[in-house]
DNA sequence: CGTTGCGTTGATCTCTATCAAAAAAGGTGG
DNA sequence: CCACCTTTTTTGATAGAGATCAACGCAACG
């Protein structure tokens, strides 16, 4: 999907969130989306916005942060195609937790709260679905809290390569996705030892790295790395 | 409330999930709930158990933890009275992601999962309540994460006996209310560098210490510590 | 009493952040 | 295509935080 002309009504429902509405609900739904687009670095929403709507994305990333105390920014998560942004912050937020900026040109679909809410009330299936996603959501923030405690930087990023990764040639070569400055900051460590880490995976042989490419030489020995 | 002798209508009644229920949608719960005792070091459930219920602390508390890929525990949670246990499991999981042991004698009441999902599809009140009630919890592991990443010890203890530790006597002496242990387990560091920490506020002033009970002796600084 | 588990203290070591600087990669305008 | 500028990535040296290993005091408990 290119980002000009989106189908609105087509997007949504394919959409898992929205997959068993029936056409007249979907109707419903996609009568108060709208979309917008985003150049690269633009903002979606600013940490304490009012929480109007949430989000998802049709194309490109979001990355979604907090300010830390002392200045500096912590990742939460970054989110691609298909996925729900700031789904939250509807229920229990008057604002926004967290900001959220596009790392490349994107496209998102807006679906406003108040409309998603009356819906919601009105439909059992659509709130079996939507926790049922949020629970996969918070699933993910807990096996990132598993992570930072429990792991060492060579294993996130092992364990980010195989995991988030997407394949492109072959069965064997991946692209990061996302800037390695931007990998860092999610992962939570320093692009230096992020570069490091990179250098130390190659020296044993496991990998090559051309840019955002990762070549896997070793497949076998990466996911020993996790055991 | 006492260990003994719970009156489970009464309870679910006070719990915020339910407190919008009319008197016979709360019958219907209370129908299909039932209690359970625990000693101290029972467990509730294990990491993989058939998530068949989800339950409510009336008394006692309780770890939620997983173990990490090296046999180390990582603490995820403790849980009080009157929270949700295991909520989200009922959602999108078939078996418990974690296991669940009681730090005190305790008593839970147990909420099965099919009945639940069935009063929540015919109640639309009931599943915004408790999206609400799960997107706090939500909001509360972003904190953790955030504060597992720009913390040092020294701010992560602090803000332990700030917050969550239970006032007992005149208004500067708290209770931990957990072992030194389970503390570490907790805040993810060492028994050792907790005792450390400890001992450095100590030699700074800011408190004192007799097993559970601490003294806080400068709130003011402890709480710029903070910032 | 021994025993068992918890808490404290000391010494050492590993990992990662940080500072500094060079190298590489992208853009931009000519 | 090239010179120039900005941003990203890499490499090196250093310092600090916390883990780990080991030993010891201390309480609860049979």
């Amino acid at each position: 999907m290119g980002l000009s002309n989106l189908n609105i009504d087509r997007f949504l429902s394919r959409v898992f969130l929205f997959s068993e509405l029936s056409p007249s609900e979907l109707k419903l739904v996609s009568s108060v989306a709208h979309s917008k687009k985003l150049k690269k670095n633009e903002f979606l929403f600013s940490e304490g916005d009012e929480a109007s709507s949430f989000f998802i994305v049709a194309y490109g990333k979001f990355k979604i942060f907090i300010n830390g105390p002392k200045g500096t920014d912590i990742t939460l998560h970054i989110h691609g195609e298909g996925e729900l942004v700031a789904e939250a912050a509807i229920f229990s937020d008057k604002n926004y937790p967290a900001s959220c900026v596009a790392l490349e040109d994107s496209l998102v679909v807006f679906i406003p709260r108040r409309e998603f809410l009356d819906l919601i009330s009105q439909n059992p299936k659509l709130s079996l679905k939507f926790m049922s996603t949020y629970s996969k959501r918070m699933r993910c923030f807990v096996k990132q809290i598993e992570e930072l405690s429990s792991m060492d930087v060579k294993q996130c990023l092992v364990k980010y390569i195989l995991d988030n990764a997407q394949l492109i040639k072959g069965n064997s070569v991946v692209s990061l996705g996302i800037s390695k400055k931007n990998l860092a900051l999610l992962l939570g460590i320093s692009p230096e030892t992020l570069s490091r880490t990179f250098s130390s995976l190659k020296a044993e042989g496991l990998i090559s790295v051309l840019g955002k490419e990762i070549k896997l030489k070793d497949k076998k020995k990466l996911a020993e790395l996790l055991a």
